[in-house]
DNA sequence: CTGAAAGCGCTAACAC
DNA sequence: GTGTTAGCGCTTTCAG
């Protein structure tokens, strides 16, 4: 391991001098620059972060807790949170959270204490005291997609009640009166506030839901709900996904039941871009703009003056629901 | 921030001996362990990483550099690592190559300069080349999926042209003759393997290829691919798919142009386990233990004694392929 | 079993 | 501009 030291002698110059040209410090005579540069090239040295954090108290180095590794929603957040990263000249470091708050907890302390600049939560067990506790130990963090009464200022949040509602409005307008909803599992905040949203809309409207079913925001649970669903008693016209998974697998369903989409069921989702523009037929969907977020919430945490942006519903329409439509 | 001297403060003993406890070591009176622990629940102390890895050159975590994030592979790939990773008490710390070998080495480089013990590499865009080098300098690292010539000992291998040739083979066996197949981007290795398996295969039974499409491993291209193949004069009795994604995006397009599997068309993928077993028909399969692979990808790593190990491509009977079969 | 002491490689005042 | 000098918080001999 070559260290600082090595490069002074081979520079003749002092440690500090070295440490001045790697960080890019202007007191240097070009002469002197020049010299230690090539001391550096000859030695393939590389600063060694350790030490650097252990004397800086910073890293230059962001983390990333999510709750998973799995699934296209979070391949896009993370891949976005290291594309804005690196934009600002930082590292990125990822660790899951899983579903415990005790790996949450644990996976944070590491972040922190491999002294990243800031952290990016997107942590659903955590509760919110444990959160503000840590807010309180003038820790750096920014939460995605959650709002802490509290921390207003470093939560980057999303209307998933507005989504909701907006999207089941959809399947409303289009003249649709049988609507079926498959949404996550319940005991998650974010599947409760589009359930309540996909219920107040329906309410609105004076209309009873054909059907309510709980999915895991998996492939298969949305086909087996769907299945279930078109085989019901009353035929839904209408289904309302919470995700763009659990709508391909319902999609799937559909077809398995030689029904046509939109003609025979209409079908809206949930879509945070991976994959509801690019199944057959393109499927209509309240946009949940993910990946924004996450790049806002990493320049919330590069620089905590960043303009409060709300970031609001939109429904992208594409083939799944028939303009005239209804019955 | 409290530190160990904080500690040995409040228990009244040496650095040294606080070092001691923390670290589980032996050699400490059951009194004096119970002195410390108790001052370090009361201090709520936790040991900084950073001054750890300065001072031992051991960090206690393990690094994995991944091509990409996205997909369900990857979400897998990075999951089984990590639990793996635990359940040796190792943290994971994980990072995205993109695709660019420039980008892939700075990312290995930042995980070793951390201090991991060892870092876990799928890497695509390094060359051979480069990564000997990188074995020349005392690094430990492994390699998934992927063979290096020289470093045999830290890689973990899948014969892909096998399972390529036995997946295409289920479908000769059951009578088809018209095949075609979707492969992956021509420029990646594993793509390159996975075709030459369908072309040995295809060779050995004297058959032409009724069409042999490119995607791009998503959904997409998929569907895309299948269309076109289905639009072909000549009708395939039979698709190979070279991942999952792309299965499901054939299989939408064979619905959409109301033919059925596995009646009219047979279907048949490479799988990692995400998707094919959850779609409708449940999609038949050469198995790609990426997840066993992983896993023992990260034994390897941190007991480089772990014997070796073959993984071998498995078929897996599901229903888009009729038994009786024929076109 | 426990303590003293010497660093790990780097940064950050502070002199010169 | 550049060098000197303290540490950052921890591990690790080496005594005792």
């Amino acid at each position: 391991m070559v260290t600082l030291e090595d490069v002074a002698a081979l520079a003749g110059v002092s440690r500090a001098t070295v440490s001045r040209v790697v960080n890019g410090d202007n007191n240097v005579r070009p002469l002197t620059r020049n010299k230690v540069a090539q001391a550096i090239a000859e030695l393939s040295y590389t600063p060694n972060p350790a030490a650097r954090a252990l004397a800086s108290k910073h890293s230059n180095t962001l983390g990333l807790v999510t709750t998973s590794y799995r699934g296209g929603f979070f391949g896009a957040l993370m891949d976005f949170v290291q594309t804005e990263a690196e934009s600002h000249g930082k590292q990125l470091l990822v660790t899951q959270g899983r579903n415990s708050a005790e790996n949450e907890l644990l996976a944070i302390q590491r972040l922190f204490s491999l002294r990243c600049d800031g952290v990016i939560l997107h942590v659903r067990s955590l509760s919110d005291d444990q959160l503000r506790q840590l807010a309180t130990e003038q820790r750096r963090f920014v939460l995605l997609d959650r709002l802490v009464p509290g921390l207003e200022d470093r939560c980057v949040t999303f209307d998933h009640i507005r989504a909701s509602q907006m999207a089941t409005q959809q399947l409303i307008n289009a003249g649709h009166q049988r609507i079926a909803c498959i949404s996550g599992p319940a005991q998650r905040a974010s599947s409760q506030l589009r359930l309540q949203g996909f219920l107040a809309a329906m309410q609105a409207a004076n209309l009873q839901p054909v059907g309510c079913l709980e999915g895991v925001y998996d492939l298969e649970s949305g086909y087996q709900c769907a299945d279930q669903l078109l085989r019901h008693e009353i035929l839904p016209s209408a289904i309302y996904c919470c995700n763009e998974e659990m709508a391909i697998g319902a999609l799937l369903a559909i077809k398995e039941h030689h029904l046509r989409v939109p003609q025979d069921i209409a079908l809206i989702c949930y879509d945070s871009g991976e994959r509801a523009p690019f199944v057959r037929p393109a499927l209509t969907s309240v946009h949940f703009p993910i990946t924004e977020m996450a790049q806002y919430a990493t320049r919330l945490l590069i620089n905590p003056l960043t303009p409060v942006e709300q970031f609001e519903p939109e429904i992208i329409h594409r083939d799944s629901i028939t303009v005239a439509g209804g019955n």
